[in-house]
DNA sequence: CATAAAAATGAATAACCATTCATTCGGTTG
DNA sequence: CAACCGAATGAATGGTTATTCATTTTTATG
């Protein structure tokens, strides 16, 4: 029996095509974050992936739709990591919360080639509504979620203060804030810090749940 | 579209050569407001402000340096709004900490024309040393002054807990995430919700100050 | 007024870039 | 092995864009 040689290096083009479409997504995160989205050219793109100048049309009809499809993918990535933990019948509700937080600072998240993409395409959120409604979807997915979760929890100790809405509506915000800190002082923050900062908040509405963990 | 300042006599050429300046950049800011960054032409801007075509080059040299004194133009404009308040003698600590956060949520912050051009820059600093250095160092101008006041503030209470330096880098991250909030969903969040949210979370650090001051 | 200096114009230019499509390549099938 | 077909290539194309600069317009000055 011959064994059968999956060569890495190669890219074979019986590959199928969801995973050259994948390729060439990472390839453009890759662009976006080392030339800015205002200068990312489909050469580049298509360089950066080792292949050669039509193969974005062929596979995306246009740059336009690979924008698109490379704002989906890091929405779906994002989603599809917490819906994970949401789902996770081996987890109480607190754990839930921290493990939603430990996602949130986690290596494959706060990597700041992607940190550059979510901003990038933040800022033509105004002027593209195709880019605006891929963000409205995710974030009323998770807000959904996650305050639930603070109304679960609300339940379990004397929280009678805490108003959920409110509490993600805060935690999302400082979150999203402290992405944009590891963006732009990379040196002056560091995942852990972030963090940190994140469970700081949390332990001012849950403080018998969150004080004193500095879990990671 | 019609050229906004098309008038002849609004355009005057005796105009002192920095009032040109600012007229350009801010048709820049409403152009990347318009259409988003990566699609702002020299075209777009000089059509927008009511000039020609060559005039940009004539004022910056270059697109390049427009963009630049664009972002240098929002920075500025919030460092200085802040430098404002620091130096009123007639306003206490706690005032110059409430009048901080009715800045971050005034109509001349929270305009969704410069939201989304602050977020097209972030997205660009990883790929751009110049943008990068711009951001740090009003970042870091407004962090001392601001944990300065919080430094202040905790003499004034039974604060003991609160750490100064931690409080700052929240609610900075906070008040960024809400600006976000308030570009992507604008029908969804209104300044005056954002304000609240801000002070929500300033209450559970000095109680004895803010509670119950939600609005202003 | 006359003249010079400064500011602004906009047609022309050269570089750049997304997209196309005739051709080549590689894997599969009979 | 031969014939086929989808995947991939990359030179060519046409549209776009930043920049230049000779010319025109306006302002300042005596």
């Amino acid at each position: 029996m011959a064994a059968v040689n999956a060569k890495p290096n190669d890219t074979p083009r019986s590959m199928p095509k969801q995973a050259r479409r994948k390729q060439l997504i990472q390839a453009t995160i890759k662009c976006i974050a080392m030339n800015g989205l205002s200068s990312t050219t489909m050469a580049d793109v298509t360089q950066q992936a080792g292949l050669s100048t039509g193969i974005v049309n062929l596979h995306f009809q246009s740059k336009e739709k690979l924008l698109i499809e490379t704002l989906r993918y890091i929405s779906d990535e994002y989603t599809e990591g917490l819906n994970k933990i949401y789902n996770d019948k081996s987890l109480n509700t607190e754990q839930k919360i921290l493990a939603h937080i430990n996602f949130d600072f986690s290596r494959a998240i706060i990597d700041r080639n992607k940190l550059a993409v979510w901003f990038a395409f933040w800022g033509e959120t105004k002027s593209r509504p195709t880019y605006l409604s891929i963000c409205a979807s995710y974030v009323s997915e998770i807000a959904n979620n996650l305050t639930h979760l603070f109304v679960l929890l609300k339940q379990q100790g004397d929280y009678s203060d805490v108003n959920p809405d409110l509490v993600c509506t805060c935690y999302t915000a400082l979150s999203d804030g402290l992405w944009l800190d590891l963006l732009i002082t990379p040196k002056g923050m560091k995942p852990a810090q972030a963090q940190a900062v994140a469970m700081h908040y949390l332990a001012t509405q849950f403080p018998e749940h969150f004080k004193n963990k500095t879990e990671h």
